[in-house]
DNA sequence: CAGTCATCCGCTCATCTGAGCATTCCGAGG
DNA sequence: CCTCGGAATGCTCAGATGAGCGGATGACTG
């Protein structure tokens, strides 16, 4: 067992740790009487013929042996201990660890996530006046669960294109909408592609009157809400028509880990390719670098390489995310062979 | 969730019990802090803006909800709650349920449970002077588990034949032998099959001045140690080729849960098929059932309905089995259907 | 609208518990 | 054999906590 899985997980009892076996056995019996039938340090001691000192001794030994295990199970739960080690190691302004405790499926577990921003969005104080948001399945989740009037009047901008060229009814547009209709503020979207196939005819999108305002408002927004994508097939760039499975395949060999607003880093957090990202419309991943609130909300056992791109790279100062996540940002092992797989 | 399902795996968090919405995320808030950050409850309350009081409040909430969950991992972690219910509903002597969190295979808490034997028997005072075991899987692995020298000098008396007709070897005395030399004791042994083809052979058998002999000592010991078998493919009376799938499947159409000693009962406890019983060597149940201390292991999914046989007829007055065993002894819904299908 | 009841809240007080320290125990080494 | 050092033990004491109580609050009823 590492520290990290305890950290984490709340620790799998792992035998012979720091323990004298026959202390081992009164830990477990004296924390059988103590958590589950509820009687006093005191009154255990008289029934194992032991001082109650020494049953304080076994019950802490226990707890940090992981013989104990507290968990706490609920959709709202979050992971103390794992938010301060990310935060610290990777220098973050904020942090909010889901916790998967209990949860059945991965998307149970997206929903936690979702819910966690949402929270977080309701709770930041001061209130941003403008904001930046992209789309995506992740980000849907968390417009729908803002509560109506999480702010007061917060503007709300789009900062990336994303009308899908597979489905009708703009969701990309609809998650911006939602969220400044919660907050009894205004939208501001762009129902423009994602990615055009020329570079010319991006240019000339950007020059709209109507697309530059809104693109102008975006580069300005004082926080930004964003979610990040898995570099595979079940990007939604890829559902959304943009990519084929191929082109992204590409991306991959070219050590793409996920895309951010739109364009796909490595494990850098710089674009792949260089000329994708000059036909995709919206932010350039400088401003919100330069942002003093980006919030990243990633979840998923998919996003844990792009999770690792963001924080690496000053991509965020603000992540949310679930605790598996969490516990492979602080997994060095899985750190190294990010890396070797880069330098292969 | 059933109170049942709580009392067993310490609860999982089923929302909107008896807490307000809002307390319920305060008490979340207020369980992480305290349990996963270590503050107490006075900083929480400073933290979350309410009293020390109700932080205290909150976190009871919290444990009975469910929403802390503390659990005990350790192979000898027993469940004292769930120990108490049995033993108070089947008037019980005594119990042991030992945990399975954290178990991975039905082989890991069928070893558990063969060690919670060996430690209650380790345990027992006064050390019964002569003790009546069985054979079995079950049997063999407490025969393992027992320390050496867990008693002095007990004489320990095989209760039933068990020769193997399909195995070099005699495993059922081997058990007996065992028990006895960690004990420094002597053993008394039947090497004879377990069941006969013809009523009139056992009857020869059991007149043999020698074997008359163990079955007297047998008859008179001072406490009893045993274990059930499936009524099934799996039963250790097929293995050792005493009786085929077929007959057993007979069995089971007769309303068989499982045997006790080589002998096939009911629900009701009492043997299903008088003329198999009558070629059954060993003791009768009936001085099972007249024994102060008649220790039953019964562990694994497969064995509920045998363990519910055994405490409602008062086969056993002390019960070693697994959580789950527990669990379902306790749902009065599997009561009734076990009731249902007999009466079908 | 007043009365009733249940619930929630903050408080007192007794108890429980953990931190810190002196003492004892035990094995290693002289 | 004694001495030493480290670990385990038992204790003091202050701080943390839970049980129980009376008052406030708010919903429901006649």
């Amino acid at each position: 067992m590492t520290a990290l899985s305890l950290l984490i997980s709340g620790g799998l009892f792992y035998p012979g740790e720091h323990m004298n076996s026959s202390d081992e056995l009164l830990a477990v019996r004296a924390a059988e009487l103590y958590y589950d039938e509820g009687r006093t340090q005191d009154e255990i001691g008289a029934v194992l013929h032991i001082t109650r000192w020494k049953v304080g001794r076994l019950l802490a030994q226990a707890r940090t042996a992981g013989i104990v295990r507290i968990e706490i199970v609920h959709p709202r739960a979050r992971r103390v201990l794992a938010e301060q080690a990310v935060k610290k190691r990777y220098g973050l302004n904020d942090i909010v660890v889901a916790s998967s405790a209990g949860v059945s499926s991965p998307d149970e577990l997206q929903r936690r996530v979702a819910q966690a921003a949402a929270d977080y969005l309701t709770g930041l104080r001061p209130a941003p006046q403008t904001l930046g948001v992209s789309w995506g399945r992740t980000m849907h989740d968390v417009a729908a669960c803002l509560p109506r009037g999480w702010a007061h009047g917060v503007g709300v901008v789009q900062i990336n294109g994303g009308l899908s060229l597979t489905k009708t009814g703009d969701t990309a547009s609809a998650t911006a909408l939602v969220i400044a209709q919660k907050a009894a503020g205004s939208a501001h979207v762009l129902p423009i592609p994602a990615i055009l196939e020329h570079t010319a005819t991006k240019r000339s999108i950007e020059r709209d009157r109507a697309i530059a305002g809104v693109l102008d408002r975006a580069a300005h927004a004082e926080a930004y809400l964003f979610s990040a994508g898995v570099a595979g097939d079940d990007s939604a760039l890829v559902h959304s028509g943009y990519l084929s499975t191929a082109e992204v395949a590409g991306l991959v060999r070219k050590g793409a880990v996920g895309d951010v607003v739109g364009r796909f880093i490595g494990a850098d957090g710089a674009p792949v390719d260089a000329e994708l990202d000059s036909r995709t419309v919206g932010l350039p991943l400088e401003r919100i670098k330069a942002s003093d609130t980006a919030i990243a909300v990633v979840a998923g056992e998919g996003k844990h390489a792009v999770a690792r791109a963001l924080v690496t790279n000053g991509l965020c100062t603000v992540l949310i995310t679930d605790d598996l996540t969490a516990a492979a940002l602080l997994d060095d092992a899985a750190a190294e062979e990010t890396i070797s797989e880069c330098a292969s």
